[in-house]
DNA sequence: CGCTGCCTGAGAATGATTCTCACTCTCTAT
DNA sequence: ATAGAGAGTGAGAATCATTCTCAGGCAGCG
C-alpha cells in the first residue's frame, strides 16, 4: 500500500500521538492511536463502522466497541468533530482549529463545508442576549447542491 | 395562503383539519387528526413515544408504527417540525410560519428557543457563495443555560 | 352502496450505539 | 526494570428508537 501519507499534512507520528494524549491527560494505547490516525487519514466525514472496516482491513485490529468509544473520548477532549446529516449514524472528521458548518445536499447526499464567521458572532450575540454561555453548535443547511439544483429547479 | 390558524389556542375543530388535508392533498384519518393535534396541545418538543402514551390515555388507540409514520408525514407536508438535541430520539413540535433555533442547555437539558433573522440572511447568502439551494436548516447551540451557568462558571 | 387502494396495528425486524465482564495492557511507584 | 493497581479492550449481548410486514380496515370515488 502507499507509504506513510504525506508527512506534512497528515503524517502525524506516533511519538507526536503520544505527547498530544499525554498533554490532554489521554491514557495511550495503539487502539487509541489508530482510531485517531484513521479518521485524520480519512479526511472527511467517516462514520464508526467504516472507520472499524479500514481499521480491520489494515494494521491492528480493533473492536468497533473501542471504534465507539474512542470516537466518544476524543470528541469530549476536542480532538474530533461529531456530525450527523440527517442520517441515523453519526459522522466524525478531526476536529480543525477553526469551526466550519454544513451543506447538505438531499438530491446526492454530497455535504460541503463552509464557514461564515459573521454567523459565528451573531450566534454568540443571541445566546448572551438570552444568558446562554454557548460551548458549541451545530449548523446544517439542506437544500440542493449546485449540480442537482441545476437538475431539479428549471 | 389563508391564515385560519389559532383557533383560540388548541381549539381547532375537527372540520379545520380535515379541511386542511385536503388542501395538502393528504388523507384524512381520525389517527392523523389524533397525532396532528397531540402535537399541536403538547406545545413544545415532544417525542413520538411520548405522542403515543397520551394519545393511548386519552382519546383513542393510535399504534406507534402510525404515529411514526404521520410525524415523518406531516413534516413532509411542512406541518410539524423535527429536531434533535444531541438525543437518540427525535423531538416534534408544531411548524410555525417563522423558523426558529435552539439553545440546548447542557446540565439541565432545557431548550429554549430563539429567534435571529440575520442569522437567517447570512446562511442563506453562504449557501448562494456555493452555489447552493438551501431548503432548511438546522442551527442548534449547545452551552449552558442562565441558572446552569451561574453554577458552574462562577 | 360497493370497489379499490391507501391506512392501520401488533409485533417482528433493523441497526447504530452502548453495555458487560473476563482478560490485557499502561503507567507509576518501587 | 518490575510489579501492582487500575484503566482499557474485545466479543457478543443488550438496548431502544425507528422502520418494516402483512392481514384486516376504512376513506373516498364512482
Amino acid at each position: 500500500m502507499t507509504r506513510q501519507r504525506a508527512q506534512g499534512r497528515t503524517g502525524i507520528e506516533s511519538r507526536s500521538i503520544r505527547r498530544l494524549f499525554r498533554e490532554k491527560g489521554i491514557v495511550f494505547t495503539t487502539q487509541r492511536e489508530q482510531v485517531l490516525r484513521a479518521v485524520i487519514e480519512a479526511g472527511k466525514h467517516i462514520d464508526a463502522e467504516e472507520l472499524h472496516r479500514r481499521l480491520s482491513a489494515s494494521r491492528q485490529r480493533v473492536g468497533l466497541a473501542t471504534v465507539y468509544r474512542t470516537l466518544q473520548m476524543l470528541r469530549e477532549h476536542g480532538l474530533v468533530a461529531e456530525s450527523q446529516f440527517g442520517e441515523r449514524r453519526h459522522r466524525y472528521e478531526q476536529a480543525e482549529g477553526r469551526h466550519h458548518d454544513h451543506l447538505v445536499c438531499l438530491a446526492c447526499g454530497k455535504v460541503q463545508e463552509f464557514e461564515e464567521p459573521a454567523i459565528e458572532q451573531l450566534q454568540e450575540r443571541a445566546a448572551r442576549r438570552h444568558g446562554f454561555a454557548a460551548l458549541s453548535h451545530r449548523l446544517e443547511l439542506y437544500g440542493y447542491c449546485r449540480a442537482c439544483g441545476r437538475r431539479n429547479t428549471p
